[in-house]
RNA sequence: GCGGGGUUGCCGGAGCGGUCAAACGGGACGGACUCAAGAUCCGUUGGCUUAGUGCCUACACAGGUUCGAAUCCUGUACCCCGCACCA
């Protein structure tokens, strides 16, 4: 289909740029740096569809883009390689992770390096290797130390098909995020976190400060961190106190229950004798509900049989244990105002429980024996002792204040990191009979993952693996065993750009010198799917390792973009089992890769999804093949003052299309430009085109810099400048003018028939009009006389009504 | 329920106070070239009207601000996406 040889040229500037190391960069120059980042991906075995090819290309042009304009460019790629499907596919075959890891990364670098990237590969990390978990053992060891990773006994999410626990941002909806079809199971087991918790405001309130990042995903994180101001208000029980967490102590005289949380630790405390039966009736019932149905979950509960103290009417009411209230969020425990919230109200009617109006609404008069839902209104408390008559959003305060304190709470919990499975980064802890848990030293990391294991699935490998387990304390030399659990992957992905910037290093985690150099990252594109999980998680990583002085910067990003997705011809998400998968392999063997580079940008916005077409592919193919023959036989001389208007104007513009990416507008503007190319071109304006080109066809853009004896690559070429001198709007009207007679004398021919056009110009502006070009644009013979010109023909008169800017018109 | 973002011509999608009946691409239609097809080139693609004009109806709907609105404000409807029994 394509006239040109794509597949050659492109393996000859693939290999060119390769061989030359023309994208390897170092922090000795005196350059000004600049950071462009993708998200590593998980190489999977089918390998990279279209839309992965979509995603990178945002980045390499960017990354081009820099370069060109003289930035020492970081351009680097890794591998987020640990996870479940190679260790699924391991247990199939019997086989192990690390081959079926490793062949994927092969397949990922030869489909990424034939599109063109243009990736620093010496930089490569790939987070399954000893050289790098090393590190995420001796962070986690830092963690240890400073009592921010340890272990306790929770209610944990268990996917049964992963087979192990999972995060809390790795549940959706109740489901797994691997598996949407599997509910997860709640375990009370005992676990290894990291204290996330520690940063929560500083996430929050940081938030604020990435200007840019965009809204929804700060929006996602705000929701997910939860801030919320209330107050600690404590009940007495039996004779000791019972703090809970309120945002409307204003209702506090209507309270006339008080709910605790199933699952809360200390639930047994609160049951009596009398209650227990029920009580555990109720827990056994609620432990085999599945966690799906929670949404149209009917409140329900049980009587615990004790009484709480109102600390502000000295009443006692009933405590219930309820399926409604989240254990670890606030204290677990929740006071219950019927009246005034509909959940309370519930359970209430359920229950026969009492409900007290205290918020009297301003306009009619509540009466709790006929209400048919809680009102949540504002309006004038009641039935609340001195606090009578005021208005109840204005007494919160008070209210607070004088019967608790003020407290922030967040719904962010600590980040559950231990995993029941094999392949991912090992735990360096090891458990003493005598000494207990003991950090594995320093000097011994890292705890590597064993290659003769035997998979099932049955449980994790390394459980049965008695050489890994069996160990001796490294405090008292004792008989000790390993922990088996490994980390979630999102450990790896939290700091892996940090190692970008100094990826071989045996004796640290990284030179400070050269992270300070190269963090933080001015330019992270990824899919927005993580912005509750790994752009948090980062965000806690850099936190953290700047307060044990590595670092000294406070946010991993600067910029956050995320991407569309690409779906297929058919408007649906790529997947195999629909058959519309588009492959960077077989779309470069029809158009090139750099004509479907330049479609998929040129789609509207990067960030709103696309279908792919391969007509809309063919478009951008037929622009680059009349580039090509347009240099076939292009004429260097000078330009006119015309084309360097448009040149010009081209670099200006499309340098700002390109920096706020908006490539889409930036192609717009090379074709428009490439449009108006004509004549005589000036080689400096020949090469500003070329250049312009290159980030988004870089490997055509090569091939004609070589054509008209570029110096070096053209890659690597400084980044076109404009003279805004050159640029004059003039030459633009004079086109919509030209443009104006095309459509005035189509229009006339519309009404009259004629074979001959005669235009009638304004003397200074005849040299805009040719009849050449008119003739050929009409499809009529078209003769351009200057209106005193003595020798014109003219039968009828009309050059008398030629106008400046719109030239009168004969035909016959 | 809370939060984020949308709604533009046949389609995708620009435009973010006048130069807008609205970029660019795709599709469709007509024409040139050709024995023919393809490729290429030119044109049309809201309606009426006209020797190159003028007018009407248009950027989800309804109002408003303004000399002037697809563009700003308010409300309504619909759509997409996150989070959600969070007290």
């Amino acid at each position: 289909m394509a006239k040109t040889d794509f597949a050659r040229i492109e393996k000859k500037w693939q290999d060119r740029w390769e061989k030359e190391k023309i994208f390897e960069v170092d922090e000795k120059s005196k350059k000004k740096k600049f950071y462009v980042l993708e998200m590593y991906p998980y190489p999977s075995a089918s390998g990279l569809h279209i839309g992965h090819a979509f995603n990178y290309t945002i980045g390499d042009v960017y990354a081009r883009f820099k370069r060109m304009q003289g930035f020492n460019v970081l351009y680097p790629m890794g591998y987020d390689s640990f996870g479940l499907p190679a260790e699924n596919a391991a247990i199939k075959h019997k086989s192990h992770p690390k081959k079926f890891t490793e062949d994927a990364i092969k397949n990922y670098i030869k489909q990424q390096r034939n599109l063109g990237l243009s990736y620093d590969w010496s930089r490569k990390v790939e987070c399954h290797r000893p050289d790098f978990y090393k590190w995420d053992q001796w962070i986690f060891l830092q963690m240890f130390k400073k009592g921010l990773a340890y272990r306790k006994a929770a209610p944990v999410n268990w996917c049964r098909k992963c087979n192990t626990v999972l995060a809390n941002e790795q549940v959706r909806e109740g489901r797994c995020y691997l598996h949407e079809d599997t509910e997860v199971e709640i375990k009370h087991l005992e676990q290894w976190f990291l204290k996330t918790t520690k940063y929560a405001d500083e996430l929050y309130e940081g938030l604020d400060k990435l200007k840019d990042w965009p809204e929804d995903i700060k929006a996602m994180q705000r929701n997910w961190i939860g801030k919320s101001h209330g107050y600690e208000i404590e009940f007495e029980i039996n004779g000791k106190k019972w703090p809970i967490f309120t945002t409307r102590p204003d209702t506090l005289y209507g309270v006339t229950f008080m709910v605790v949380s199933a699952q809360h630790p200390r639930l047994h405390e609160l049951v009596t004798k009398e209650q227990k039966k029920e009580v555990d009736a109720f827990l056994k019932k609620i432990k085999s509900t599945s966690q799906k149905d929670i949404e149209e979950l009917e409140k329900e509960g049980a009587f615990t049989g004790s009484y709480a103290v109102n600390p502000a009417t000295g009443d006692k009411v009933p405590v219930y244990a309820g399926n409604f209230v989240v254990a670890d969020y606030g204290a677990g425990m929740v006071m219950a105002v019927p009246a005034h919230d509909q959940r309370d109200f519930e359970f209430a009617k359920k229950y026969g429980i009492a409900i007290k109006v205290v918020i009297k609404p301003f306009e009619y008069d509540l009466n709790a024996e006929k209400m048919s839902r809680a009102f949540t209104g504002e309006g004038e408390l009641v039935n609340s002792g001195e606090f009578n008559f005021s208005n109840n959003k204005e007494a919160i305060e008070e209210m607070g204040k004088k019967f608790g304190k003020k407290v922030v709470n967040f719904k962010l919990r600590d980040w559950l990191v231990s995993r029941q499975r094999f392949w991912g980064t090992p735990i360096p802890i090891i458990y003493c009979d005598k000494c207990g848990v003991v950090s594995v030293p320093e000097k011994e990391l890292p705890v590597v993952l064993p290659d003769d294991v035997k998979f099932t699935s049955e449980r994790n490998p390394l459980i049965g693996d008695d050489k890994f387990v069996k160990t001796k304390c490294p405090s008292c030399g004792g008989n000790a065993r390993r922990e088996t659990d490994t980390m979630d992957t999102f450990v790896n992905s939290s700091w892996y750009f940090l190692r970008y910037c100094d990826a071989k290093n045996e004796k640290e985690i990284f030179d400070k010198k050269k992270v300070k150099y190269w963090m933080p990252v001015d330019l992270y594109i990824g899919g927005r799917e993580h912005a509750t999980g790994h752009l948090i998680y980062s965000r806690f990583y850099i936190k953290f390792l700047r307060d044990i002085g590595l670092l000294d910067f406070d946010e991993p990003a600067m910029r956050l973009f995320n991407q569309g997705m690409v779906q297929g011809e058919d408007g649906q998400k790529m997947s195999k089992s629909k058959g519309n998968v588009v492959l960077p392999e077989t779309v470069s063997e029809k158009y090139g890769i750099d004509s479907a580079r330049l479609f998929l940008l040129s789609l509207g916005g990067l960030d709103g999804d696309r279908n792919w077409s391969d007509r809309g592919a063919e478009g951008s193919l037929r622009f680059i093949e009349k580039i090509m023959s347009y240099f076939d036989n292009v004429k260097i001389g000078r330009s006119s003052a015309k084309t360097e208007h448009r040149v010009n104007k081209a670099v200006r513009d499309m340098t700002l299309d390109i920096e706020t990416l908006r490539y889409n507008m930036a192609i717009i503007k090379l074709r428009e430009l490439f449009e108006g190319l004509g004549g005589e071109i000036a080689r400096k304006d020949l090469e500003s085109f070329v250049k312009l080109l290159a980030v988004f066809a870089p490997h055509v853009a090569e091939e004609l810099w070589e054509k008209i004896d570029g110096k070096g690559f053209v890659s690597l070429a400084e980044w076109p400048s404009w003279d805004e001198k050159k640029i004059n709007e003039e030459f633009d009207k004079i086109d919509a003018a030209v443009e104006k007679t095309v459509a005035d004398i189509l229009n006339i021919l519309k009404i009259v028939s004629g074979e001959r056009v005669y235009v009638y110009v304004l003397p200074h502006e005849v040299k805009f009009y040719s009849a050449s070009d008119l003739s050929k644009r009409v499809g009529k013979n078209v003769k351009v006389f200057a209106v005193n010109d003595k020798e014109k023909y003219d039968p009828q008169g009309k050059a008398g009504k030629a106008k400046p800017g719109r030239p009168s018109i004969f035909v016959e």
